[in-house]
DNA sequence: CTGAAAGCGCTTACAG
DNA sequence: CTGAAAGCGCTTACAG
């Protein structure tokens, strides 16, 4: 119980060395014969003795923390489900490194460079993990002016020199409007994300050159925050437009459920009125009715592959970009063939009329 | 660029006192003349020195961080939006106090307690925050064999004795039963979260005893894990009885969702032939349609109080229990008078033509 | 009120 | 292959 921490001498001691052997071994530097090596390490074993972080930090001016810092405004702060599978998959890695992962979450650009700053300039974490990818994004140049490693969830802009690692959600939302025009809508709308992000940007993008491949038209687009509750207005005006879609693809899974709430709402069927898109493959996607048709990535792969990446760039002052997997097109019950094309709606018909595909016991 | 940090030792020899002086005057040590101590904040300001927390932590054997571990099952993990605003909640507070947050998210028992353990062995952090109280919760034991302070959230059992942060949702359940039994309703459901959970028990208790107070039948109960799945399955099994409930109180928001889709799916006009409510008031609840019925707390005010709790715990060596308001009714859309108590549903009824009450633009 | 010095627990050239 | 010692940047008795 009283006994106190055994420290780096006691090891030595025990093992009848010096201080500095004791290090070299636990830091697996060459030169040390092999059965001393393993004296010291009994020794260590016996004493349940593990280097002091302090000290080591003290030392080597190192922290062995990760840095992630997310800014979202007070009422979006629960809407993303991407954050806990993504720290569950940085943590996978972390835990095994002997690392651990700050976490800052922070309401305005304010605090969040000052929380980058100062966690930079107290050495409080050796590398930072960012997330949501602005364009223009001010970071890069704060991180690059503390020398401060990082690594992108996604692809930055010109002239950043941080690695990289990102999914394609690209073929994502191209096999989300491939599958609707397969299905024979031809006015399909966008509940796009914040134009100011990254893949809010991206994805945009995507659906742009989509619609414009299948020779659609490409003005049903409204942009939001990512919200639900803006992802809830944008569905009221694409819904109030004279020739409304038929299909209405989201950029994010929040705004889709929130998107069919204002369709049923309204008196719409869905899918037979209008057939409704998500993104991410959340949980939730899965439950309402009807089931979203989604697109689902792997939070928690992002998380490993960002963390391992983050520690290669810190430990070797260069990583490779990383490419993952994309996200794949989940169909599941909220799209179907339009039911018409003129875009006046019949009145509705009960969910339990409609012969639904999911037969759940 | 190129200039190295400043140290202490760069403070006091502009200031022209020993280290020690510039460390008692950062350290707010009384017994300084006032002029050598604004001499030696000013040479600090101009220096643009701060204490370096390592050395800090290396002689005071301290971390100023704080541990929040997560134990998530791997599906359940983007399931709960409490975390988000909680974090921000502690953060608050921290960032205010040069402190930072050391977050884990495991999967499994054995991980959570090793990660406890690594994190206080290695003073990785001065004290845990611990949510998620199981009955009979071994992070008890460990931690205080361990010897480190942490503040619970919610009231853990008997002979525990952390100081506890709760806040009481028993009126939040007695409140929405209290509602239902207003509008008429006497057979009433209750989809549990998991038995194991200290809220998830209390929950349980509360409807419970409302139930039992309005001379109600209480056998329409089904316990799960919390999850959006979880609460799929139940309530399918509560409308499987013979004689189902006209209304189902959830005890969490995600699974009342799931429930509204399991609802939706089999044809029921919700709230006409079964009222539903969540609990905790997540964004996602008032977007479905029909808006959920729920139960708000405030959880970035209770990280607040947590953090302010354990950091005063730490500092003096105990602190108060702190009683948050009650979580508070919420009444929006999902709940109604029953339409009619036999338990035969009528077949349903387009949303278009139910006269809803909420007239959306 | 102030200074000199040891100590926190490591790491790492520098000698042997 | 191994040991002695300085150094990382603070804090804190202990003397004056």
């Amino acid at each position: 119980m009283g006994a106190r921490k055994p420290n780096i001498s006691d090891v030595a001691r025990k093992a009848g060395v010096s201080n500095g052997l004791v290090s070299f071994v636990v830091n697996n530097r060459p030169g040390v014969a092999p059965e001393t090596r393993q004296r010291i390490l009994d020794a260590a074993g016996e004493l349940g003795w593990r280097p002091s972080p302090s000290a080591r930090s003290l030392s080597l001016k190192t922290s062995f923390a990760l840095g992630l810092v997310i800014r979202r405004k007070e009422d979006l702060i629960s809407a993303d489900p991407f954050f806990p599978a993504f720290i569950a998959g940085l943590e996978s890695v972390l835990a095994s490194e002997g690392r651990v992962l700050v976490l800052s979450v922070v309401s305005d650009v304010a605090a969040e460079l000052r929380t980058y700053r100062t966690l930079a300039e107290d050495s409080r974490v050796d590398g930072f993990i960012l997330t949501d990818l602005q364009h223009n994004d001010t970071r890069f140049k704060l991180l690059e002016e503390l020398g401060v490693p990082a690594v992108a969830l996604g692809r930055p802009g010109e002239g950043v020199t941080v690695p990289c690692v990102q999914l394609d959600d690209t073929r994502g939302i191209a096999g989300v409007v491939e599958h609707l025009v397969g299905l024979g809508h031809t006015r399909i709308g966008h509940v796009a994300g914040d134009p100011a992000m990254v893949h809010g940007g991206r994805r945009r993008e995507s659906f742009d050159a989509a619609i414009a491949e299948a020779g659609l038209d490409g003005t049903l687009v409204i942009e939001t925050d990512f919200s639900a509750g803006g992802g809830a207005e944008a569905t009221r005006r694409l819904l109030d437009n004279p020739h409304p879609p038929t299909a209405i693809v989201y950029a994010n899974d929040p705004m889709a459920v929130a998107g069919l709430g204002v369709a049923q709402r309204r008196g719409l069927r869905v899918p037979d009125d209008l057939s409704i898109t998500g993104f991410d493959g959340t949980d939730i996607s899965g439950y309402v009715f009807p089931a979203l048709t989604t697109v689902t990535s792997d939070p928690v792969e992002w998380g490993r592959v960002a963390a391992r990446t983050l520690l290669a760039y810190i430990a070797n002052g260069k990583a490779d970009d990383v490419e993952l997997p994309p996200a794949a097109l989940l169909i599941r019950e909220s799209t179907s063939p339009p039911a018409r094309h003129d875009g006046a709606f019949p009145a509705g018909v009960p969910a339990s009329a409609r012969g639904t595909a999911a037969a759940h016991k």
